[in-house]
RNA sequence: CGCGGGGUGGAGCAGAGGCAGCUCAUCGGGCUCAUAACCCGAAGGUCGGCGGUUCGAAUCCGUCCCCCGCAACCA
């Protein structure tokens, strides 16, 4: 076994429903998850639900229930996701669970206050008295509420406060130093930019009398924490951080936190300085996406372009929608979820081009060898090596939809040697040893495609697997070429993806 | 002058000093193992504008224009 590693994603707000933005970034975690644990990697996978907070509170009041129902409600939509995604997670941590969650919380804030970094201080807001809450200066429109045109009051209360000024300098170090690796590294610069302008110290808890929900602050039942030691704190009590627990001790710091580039800042520097104070290592490794836009639009609302995976899924199944996320959208940055495109990528390239491969070549070996290949020795393909080269090599940098295309043009390079060999000519010919060899060479470069999609397409990787006529789960036995491998029985043929 | 990302054939992207490339779509041809699939070929770009460095710039420098994020309590 190697290094043990440990794969998350963000833990989502549970104030709505899962949309496609969130969909990518499980089904990226999963890739990274089902990849390194291929690679013999022992691996662990967490995602869960961030259900406090006052935005949860007032969506629950405004529906006339309890925070606790509305949460049970929308963490149960987020759950069913690892079906309908296919996810391959170990965990689902969920903030409300008083067990497995908040002794880890109480833990590392007491840690935080024993070592000094934790203050009383006024907080002041701004406040609504139409909306009955707090507002923040972005969502005002000149100056006022938008929804009730008036102006909020100013108002103050005295919370505790976290000392984040103390930390800038030592996280800009571990930042620079790769420490903490920010991938891509255009994301690092950002925030380095933003440590350098300084860091101010954060307010750590509210009022309880403004905030119910949530974790109530240890020697004081007049405070409730806020978002940050509560959610944050997801990635050490998912492990079992307060039992020091077995898998903790494993897994932690060796993390790749899978993110969005709008929470950046939260996980590479008030996170590290959390746990900088509270003696506990800091996270490796952060993974950012960017976001998708809808048909060219940002997803909102009142566009009214919100695309809900689940709409995909029905219409083309689980594996086009993981394929399009991970291999059209580029690796860190924005991309676009047009209809258009992805019926024209499903069309090229999983039902032409993959899809009808398989077909052709089980279709062969079928009708000229019914179904079995006597034992006949093959060389290795050039391309086969160059394949996994670089299929490793981008896996390994995280670059998902690049290591995509390598697969893919292996896939093309396999259309092409058909066309090259003319499998049907040597039929007629009567050249079966030249024919036999040129089917062996194609069923055992669909094994090892099989192998490189699994991370990507999982559910066709399997599929693919069965009518091949090779065992179930993923070997890790044969990883090289096989050469003389008999190919005994090929299974029953099934058209992969339909065209539709 | 806040910070960052981007502007390359119809669409989506790659290339970061030396004949402008890939995928899809389009057009022409070929093949018949295959899901009207597959293979071969062609057309299509003054690489956002202007100026500079250089024997040579999409690539380096300057400047301007346009799009998209972030700008601290927004999950």
């Amino acid at each position: 076994m190697k290094n043990p590693i440990y794969i998350t994603t963000s833990i989502a707000y549970a104030n709505s429903k899962p949309h496609i933005g969130f969909a990518m970034e499980l089904v990226e975690a999963d890739a990274f998850n089902r990849y390194f644990s291929m690679m013999g990697y022992e691996t662990y996978f967490l995602t869960g639900t961030d259900e406090h907070g006052i935005k949860q509170q007032k969506t629950a009041e405004e529906l006339g229930i309890h925070p606790k129902e509305l949460s049970d409600k929308n963490a149960q939509l987020f759950m069913e996701l690892k079906d309908k995604l296919n996810l391959s997670y170990d965990n689902f941590i969920r903030t409300s669970d008083k067990e497995k969650h908040w002794p880890s919380v109480v833990q590392i804030w007491n840690k935080i206050k024993e070592n000094g970094d934790i203050y009383k201080d006024k907080y002041e807001a701004l406040y609504c008295n139409g909306c009955e809450s707090f507002i923040t200066e972005k969502e005002l429109v000149d100056g006022k509420c938008p929804i009730h045109k008036k102006e909020p009051d100013k108002v103050s209360e005295e919370n505790y406060f976290f000392r984040l000024s103390k930390y800038g300098k030592i996280i800009k170090k571990l930042i620079e130093s790769k420490e903490i690796e920010i991938v891509p590294e255009f994301r690092a610069k950002e925030i380095l930019n933003l440590i350098d302008k300084g860091l101010h110290d954060i307010s750590f808890s509210r009022s309880k009398k403004t905030l119910y929900w949530g974790i109530p602050v240890p020697d004081d039942d007049t405070q409730v924490m806020y978002v940050w030691c509560d959610a944050l704190t997801n990635y050490i009590s998912g492990l079992g951080y307060a039992k020091n627990d077995e898998q903790y001790k494993k897994f932690w710091p060796n993390v790749i936190h899978v993110i969005g580039k709008d929470i950046v800042r939260f996980h590479t520097a008030i996170w590290p300085a959390m746990l900088l104070s509270a003696g506990v290592p800091v996270p490796k490794k952060i993974f950012v996406h960017g976001f998708i836009t809808s048909e060219g639009h940002k997803m909102s609302k009142s566009l009214g372009n919100i695309i809900d995976p689940n709409d995909i899924i029905k219409i083309y199944g689980v594996d086009a929608l993981r394929y399009y996320l991970l291999s059209e959208i580029p690796v860190g940055q924005d991309g676009d979820f047009s209809k258009k495109l992805f019926q024209e990528r499903y069309i090229s390239d999983l039902v032409n081009n993959l899809g009808n491969l398989l077909n052709r070549v089980l279709l062969m070996t079928k009708k000229y060898f019914g179904g079995s290949i006597p034992s006949i020795k093959t060389d290795v393909l050039e391309e086969y090596n160059k394949t996994w080269v670089s299929y490793i090599e981008n896996m390994n940098n995280l670059y998902l939809n690049k290591a995509s295309l390598v697969v893919f043009s292996f896939i093309d390079f396999l259309n092409k040697f058909i066309g090259d060999t003319k499998p049907w000519e040597l039929s007629k010919k009567g050249d079966t040893e030249s024919l036999s060899r040129v089917l062996k060479i194609l069923l055992e470069s669909l094994r090892h495609i099989t192998r490189m999609i699994y991370p990507f397409i999982p559910e066709t990787s399997l599929n693919m697997r069965k009518q091949l006529g090779l065992e179930e789960g993923i070997d890790l036995k044969y990883i090289g070429w096989e050469e003389v491998l008999n190919w005994e029985k090929i299974g029953e043929i099934k058209i992969l993806f339909p065209r539709i």
